[in-house]
RNA sequence: GGGGGUAUGCUAGAGCGGUCAAAUAGGGCAGACUGUAAAUCUGUUGGCUAUGCCUACGGUGGUUCGAAUCCAUCUGCCCCCA
């Protein structure tokens, strides 16, 4: 394998290092010990958060030791780094549950049974800290001129939006982390987005500060996919690792959905494919880099849920859209029962009910502009009452704009 | 503690006491085009038992025939003084 350092600066995973030649020898020279943390913020990882597990992937796959941090103790504090606002704060309970699920979700990408690597919550060494002595032992290193020059904190106070004492602190508490993690476990590098470069430093500082050693950090450019929108983001919110809030076929097709402009980009980062690979796909047009989104998605979805649903969201999607009809099973499906055929069911009660739109009124205006298709045929009446004579076999096949589809399957009444 | 400013829909951001469900932009949704992409064009974007009704412009209470718009007070945020 050539130069690690070298594979993940041709990947994109380089943004920012402290000593470019020093880690990318240290890479190659020996194994070493690295973290990046993760915010328990919610009860999931999200496609945004795929950069850093990518990036740990990779050098644990090159023999390095990855420690995943869990922020139990700093996400009590909340970081206000790129926050307009300070962030709500989540109570300790709710960031042990998420903690748990995030490390299930961790352990597909990395292994981290504490013999090749590390998974530890922060809580365990912030939260008994001693104000006094910390300010004593860890405070006096930090010159607050140097801190209000960090990119998070300057923006907050030029845009005059205010940022509490707590909040400053949090630089402090993380660069106190690596500290905690050079000196316990021999950790000499810390990975994370771009906008965690100021935190990066203050830790890279504090242990040369204190233990005269040099550590390292490097930053990971902050991915947008080429309309803007945020990374992982969609209209329906963001895109889970969990397949409780993001099904293994969404999570699918949020990659095929990829931009051309992406596609690249995205296999570098989401996949383990060859370079040379990732390369001759990104550069495929017309209907061939729709094979490369396949891929991509493909690839995305085995490394998320496994290859078993991986199959099946190909599958699925391929019966969806290579014409070759629909993947019923797969399809979210409603059941109600036959007696309310009688009456029949007004369409617009029909899919608001089934959650395609979200109020009568959004059904009522799908409708109107011709969204909505009932066994794809489009009906653009409000006032059509949906009765026995529309079935097929017993079901009705909803489909709302172009791609959500819900099914209706119909309860036989029992007389 | 004192003085001043500000608070609007998903976001940014207009808004004269009536014509405000609230300009404009972004975003979203739908339609056309198409490659499950992008760009472009069009429509739409609080809810409802729907040519009307209800709920909304930080909270509460006033003034008024009538308030997002005026007053008081509370809360959050910002600035200045201490």
């Amino acid at each position: 394998m050539s130069n690690l350092f070298e594979t993940l600066q041709e990947r994109g995973f380089v943004q920012q290092c402290t000593h470019a030649e020093q880690v990318s020898h240290l890479l190659s020279a020996n194994q070493i010990t690295y973290y990046a943390g993760f915010d328990p913020t919610a009860d999931s990882l999200h496609a945004g958060s795929l950069v850093p597990i990518m990036a740990m992937a990779h050098l644990q796959r090159d023999g390095h030791k990855p420690i995943a941090i869990i922020g139990g103790g700093t996400t009590m504090i909340g970081d206000p780094t790129d926050k307009t606002e300070m962030r709500a704060m989540i109570s300790a309970e709710q960031i042990e549950k998420n903690g748990a699920s995030i490390l299930k979700q961790l352990q597909r990408y990395l292994d981290l049974d504490d013999t090749t690597g590390f998974f530890l919550n922060n809580a365990e060494w912030l939260l008994s800290l001693n104000y006094i002595e910390f300010l004593r032992d860890i405070g006096k290193h930090f010159r607050v001129n140097e801190m209000i020059k960090v990119e998070g904190y300057r923006q907050r106070l030029e845009r005059e939006m205010g940022l509490s004492f707590l909040e400053f602190n949090y630089q402090l508490l993380q660069a106190y982390d690596y500290l905690c993690l050079f000196q316990k476990y021999n950790c000499v590098l810390q990975l994370g987005g771009d906008d965690q470069w100021g935190n990066i430093l203050a830790g890279v500082d504090l242990v040369r500060r204190i233990e005269g050693k040099r550590v390292y950090g490097l930053t990971f450019p902050l991915l947008t996919a080429a309309g803007g929108a945020k990374m992982g983001k969609t209209a329906g919110g963001a895109v889970w690792l969990d397949a409780n809030k993001t099904s293994p076929y969404q999570f699918y097709q949020y990659w095929i959905n990829t931009d051309d402009r992406d596609v690249e980009r995205f296999l570098a980062y989401f996949t383990f494919l060859p370079m040379d690979e990732v390369k001759r796909l990104g550069g495929l047009e017309h209907d061939e880099i729709r094979e490369a989104k396949a891929l991509l998605a493909y690839q995305a979805t085995k490394l998320a849920h496994g290859k078993a649903e991986a199959d099946k969201a190909q599958e699925t999607s391929r019966a969806a859209f290579g014409g070759g009809g629909l993947d019923l099973d797969a399809m979210p499906t409603t059941t109600i029962s036959g007696d309310r055929l009688d009456t029949g069911i007004p369409i617009m009660e029909l899919f608001h009910e089934v959650g395609l739109t979200t109020s009568r009124s959004e059904a009522r205006r799908l409708i109107q502009q011709g969204g909505a298709y009932i066994n794809e045929k489009q009906y653009k009446a409000i006032d059509i009452v949906i009765d026995a004579n529309l079935l097929e076999e017993n079901a009705l096949l909803l489909r709302a704009g172009k791609k959500r589809y819900h099914r209706v399957v119909v309860e036989e009444s029992i007389e």
